[in-house]
DNA sequence: GGGAACCGATTAG
DNA sequence: TTCCACTAATCGGTTCCC
C-alpha cells in the first residue's frame, strides 16, 4: 500500500526529505531499519497541521542555508585572510584555558521511566513499552527502541511503528523517589555534584580519584555497581577531563582527547542539535569536529563571538571544568495543549486556568515575578509570545490573569491548541514580605551590575576585531519600510484595530501606579473566583467593540475583588480629573492651554500622564515618584503594544526577507 | 551607544 | 478511538528611551 503510494508519487522516496529526529542513533537503537522508520513516520504524518508547519520550517531552514552560503560567497580573499588571523589567534587563547587537571563522570540512567515501571510491575519485563500517552512519549524501553519507537515521540506514531507496544502513564512521584536513591550515591563521590534532570547528573570525582588512588574508569564502574545494588536500576558512566566530553571516555591526555574529536561528529556534542547540524553541514561543509578547526575562519566570519567561540571550543575538545555556583531559577511556566478552539470564551477560561496553576507553582516556591509571557501555539502550529513588564511585583492569579487577558486580548481573534504562561524577573523577596519597589530596584541594580561583570569577564577574552562581524548580519536582502519601520517614523496606520488596543494598554499602565497601591489592600488578599462565566466573556466583547480596556471585574470575579475593581475603572476612567486636567471646549488643556483635537485620544491620555507625572514629582510622599514616572510606565507600554501590533501585521519578521544570523546555540556556554 | 524590554528560535531532558 | 508535551535556559535581533 504504502509502496504503490510511493512509487506513485513524483518522487520516489519523500520521507527521504522528512527530517525528523526520530533516526537518530540512541542507546538501544542500533539495528533500527532507519528507512521504515521514516517512511512510517513521514505516513502518519503526511497531510497534518503539524506536518505542514514542518514543512514551512524546513523551507525557512533552507532559506537561511542558502543565505549564509551567499555570505560565505561575498567574502573576499582578503576577509578570509583576515578572519583566519582572527580564528588561529582564538585557537591560541583557547588552547591557554585548557585544563586538564579535573575528572568529570557524567551518569546517565538507562531509560530510566521505563526501568522505574519496570521495577514496579515486573510483568513489563521483556515486553515492548513506553512510558506516556498517545500524544508524547517520555522514554521508551530497549524492546521498543528496536521498533524505533522512542522518547518525544507522538504516541500514535509509536503505534504504528510498534503495534503492541504497551503505553505505562507517567508517575513522577516514582520517579523523583528513585532519583533521590541515584542522588544519594552521587553525593558519596560529589557532594557538590550537578543534577541535570531527574536522571543525569555531573559529578567532579577529582579529589576521590586522588584519596583513593583509583582512575576515573575505576570510579565509574564502582559507582555503577553502587547505584544498582541501591536502586536495581543501571546506568551509564562516561569519564573525562571536563563536562563538554563527559558522557564519553577519555583520559586526561591531550592527544587522546584530540584524537578522539577530531572524528566525532558534530551532532553527538551537546548544543548542537537538529538545526545547527544541518546549518554547519549545508553551509560549510562541517560534519566533525576537526572540521571545525579547519574552518574556525569562517566561523568567525560568519558568526557571532561566543557562538564561534563555542564552535571551536568544539573542535578543540575543551569545555567547562569548575563547578558552577547553585543558580537559582529565572523563570517559571505553566502550558497546556488543548483541541484548537478560536471560542474567546474558552479561551479565557483556559488561560485563568493556566494562570490559577502558575500561581500554585509560583507559592510553592514562594516567587514573585514582574515580566509576564504569554505563550500562544495557533492551530497551524505556529508559536508566538508576548510579553509585559510590570513595575511591580506579583504572584497571585488575580494579577497574573489580568496581564494574561491583556496580552490574549490584543490576539483575538485566534485559533489556538495551546496557551502558557511564564513569570520571570524575579524577586528575591518572598511572598507575604513588604513590597517595595525601590528596594527591588535597588536589587535589581545590584544583580544587574553582577551580570554585566560576568560578561565584561566572559568576552574579555575575545578580539574585538570580530566586532565588525555584525555588520554582515545586515548585509543581506534588499530593505523596504514596512509596518514596523512606518512605526519608527512615527507613522500609524489608521486601519490598524491595533492602535486602540495601543490606547487601551495605555490607558491602563498610565494608573499603574495608583492601581499597584490597591492591589496591596487587604481585600485583594482574598482568592477571587477564576472562571471567567459566559455573561462575562459577553463583556469581554462589549468591551472590545467600545475600543476600551478590559474592565477588572473579568479578571476576577469576587465580590471584594468587585469593588477593588470599580476603584481601578475610576481610576482609569478619570485620571484626567486626578490630576486637575479639563479640556476646555474639548479642544484645550486647562493647565497649560495647548489645543489638542478630541479624536487625538491617545496623544491627550499621554499629555494628561504628563501633568500627573509632573504632580507626582512634586508629591516626594509618592514612591513612584521616585521609581518611574507614568509617563514612562505609559511610554513602555506603548511600545509593548506597537510590538503586538507589528506582528499582527507582519507574523514572523525574521522569517522573511530579514534572514539574519540568527543565533542557534543555548547553553553552549554554561553546561560545557 | 548602552540598557531594557520584547520576540523568535534552538536545545535539552 | 486516540493524531506531535512540558519546563527551563539562553542567545541574537530589533526597537526604543535616556
Amino acid at each position: 500500500m504504502e509502496k504503490n503510494e510511493n512509487l506513485s508519487g513524483d518522487k520516489p522516496r519523500p520521507w527521504h526529505s522528512y527530517h525528523t529526529v526520530y533516526t537518530n542513533a540512541k542507546a538501544g537503537m542500533e539495528g533500527v531499519d532507519k528507512e521504515k522508520v521514516q517512511r512510517i513516520v513521514y505516513e502518519t504524518s503526511k497531510g497534518s497541521k503539524y506536518f505542514e508547519n514542518e514543512e514551512k520550517k524546513e523551507a525557512l531552514l533552507r532559506q537561511k542555508i542558502e543565505n549564509m552560503r551567499a555570505q560565505r560567497a561575498k567574502l573576499s580573499a582578503a576577509d578570509l585572510s583576515h578572519y583566519q588571523t582572527v580564528a588561529d589567534r582564538r585557537i591560541l587563547e583557547l588552547e591557554a584555558t585548557r585544563d586538564l587537571s579535573r575528572i568529570w563522570l557524567h551518569a546517565d540512567m538507562d531509560a530510566f521511566y521505563a526501568a522505574v515501571e519496570t521495577l514496579s510491575n515486573p510483568s513489563l519485563k521483556g515486553k515492548p513499552m513506553a512510558v506516556g500517552g498517545m500524544s508524547m512519549i517520555s522514554t521508551a524501553n530497549y524492546e521498543a527502541r528496536r521498533f524505533g519507537v522512542r522518547a518525544a515521540m507522538p504516541g500514535f506514531i509509536a503505534r504504528k511503528l510498534c503495534p503492541e507496544l504497551i503505553f505505562v502513564p507517567t508517575d513522577f512521584k516514582k520517579y523523583t523517589h528513585y532519583s533521590e536513591l541515584t542522588r544519594k550515591v552521587f553525593e558519596k563521590y560529589d557532594p557538590n555534584f550537578m543534577a541535570a534532570s531527574l536522571d543525569e547528573a555531573y559529578l567532579d570525582i577529582t579529589e576521590v580519584c586522588k584519596e583513593r588512588s583509583m582512575s576515573g574508569g575505576e570510579i565509574a564502574e564502582e559507582l555503577r555497581k553502587c547505584v544498582n545494588e541501591e536502586t536495581g536500576l543501571t546506568c551509564s558512566a562516561g569519564v573525562a577531563p571536563n563536562r563538554l566530553l563527559a558522557k564519553f571516555v577519555l583520559t586526561n591526555d591531550r592527544m587522546a582527547v584530540m584524537t578522539f574529536i577530531f572524528s566525532l561528529p558534530i551532532r553527538k556534542i551537546g548544543g548542537i542539535g537538529k538545526v545547527t547540524e544541518h546549518i554547519l553541514r549545508d553551509a560549510f561543509g562541517i560534519s566533525t569536529c576537526e572540521e571545525m578547526l579547519q574552518k574556525g575562519g569562517l566561523l568567525c566570519a560568519l558568526f557571532s563571538h561566543s557562538t564561534a567561540d563555542f564552535f571551536l571550543s568544539v573542535g578543540l575538545g575543551i569545555g567547562r571544568t569548575d563547578t558552577p555556583q547553585v543558580s537559582s531559577r529565572k523563570s517559571i511556566s505553566s502550558e497546556r495543549t488543548f483541541s484548537a478552539t478560536d471560542d474567546e470564551t474558552l479561551l479565557y477560561q483556559k488561560l485563568a486556568d493556566i494562570a490559577e496553576m502558575l500561581c500554585t507553582d509560583m507559592k510553592k516556591g514562594g516567587l514573585c515575578g514582574r515580566t509576564l509571557t504569554l505563550k500562544l501555539k495557533t492551530a497551524s502550529f505556529e508559536v508566538r509570545s508576548r510579553a509585559v513588564t510590570s513595575e511591580k511585583y506579583f504572584s497571585s492569579s488575580e494579577d497574573i490573569l489580568k496581564y494574561a487577558s491583556k496580552l490574549l486580548k490584543a490576539e483575538l481573534p485566534i485559533s489556538l491548541r495551546l496557551m502558557g504562561l511564564r513569570l520571570s524577573h524575579f524577586n528575591e523577596d518572598k511572598i507575604g514580605s513588604p513590597s517595595d519597589p525601590t528596594q527591588k530596584t535597588l536589587n535589581n541594580f545590584i544583580v544587574s551590575a553582577d551580570l554585566s561583570r560576568k560578561n565584561l569577564v566572559d568576552s574579555k577574552s575575545l578580539g574585538s576585531d570580530i566586532n565588525d562581524l555584525k555588520l554582515m548580519n545586515n548585509m543581506e536582502g534588499s530593505f523596504s519600510i514596512e509596518s514596523h519601520e512606518l512605526q519608527r517614523y512615527g507613522i500609524r496606520d489608521p486601519l490598524d484595530s491595533n492602535n486602540l488596543q495601543d490606547l487601551n494598554v495605555h490607558h491602563c499602565t498610565s494608573t499603574d501606579s495608583v492601581e499597584a497601591e490597591k492591589i496591596r489592600e487587604p481585600s485583594s488578599n482574598k482568592i477571587a473566583d477564576k472562571v471567567i462565566t459566559k455573561d462575562m466573556a459577553g463583556e469581554v466583547s462589549q468591551w472590545k467593540e467600545s475600543g476600551l480596556s478590559l474592565p477588572g471585574q473579568l479578571e476576577g470575579g469576587s465580590p471584594d475583588r468587585v469593588n477593588q475593581v470599580i476603584m481601578d475603572n475610576e481610576t482609569v476612567f478619570s485620571s484626567e480629573q486626578k490630576d486637575g486636567l479639563v479640556w476646555v471646549d474639548d479642544y484645550k488643556c486647562s493647565l497649560c492651554g495647548i489645543e489638542m483635537p478630541p479624536y487625538f485620544d491617545e496623544e491627550r491620555q499621554e499629555h494628561s500622564d504628563f501633568h500627573l507625572a509632573e504632580r507626582l514629582q512634586n508629591d516626594e510622599s509618592s514612591i513612584y515618584s521616585r521609581t518611574s514616572t507614568p509617563r514612562q510606565r505609559s511610554v513602555k507600554k506603548d511600545r509593548i503594544s506597537s510590538q503586538s501590533k507589528r506582528k499582527r501585521h507582519k507574523p514572523s519578521p525574521k522569517k522573511g526577507r530579514h534572514l539574519s544570523i540568527d543565533m542557534f546555540f543555548a547553553k553552549s556556554n554554561q553546561n560545557f
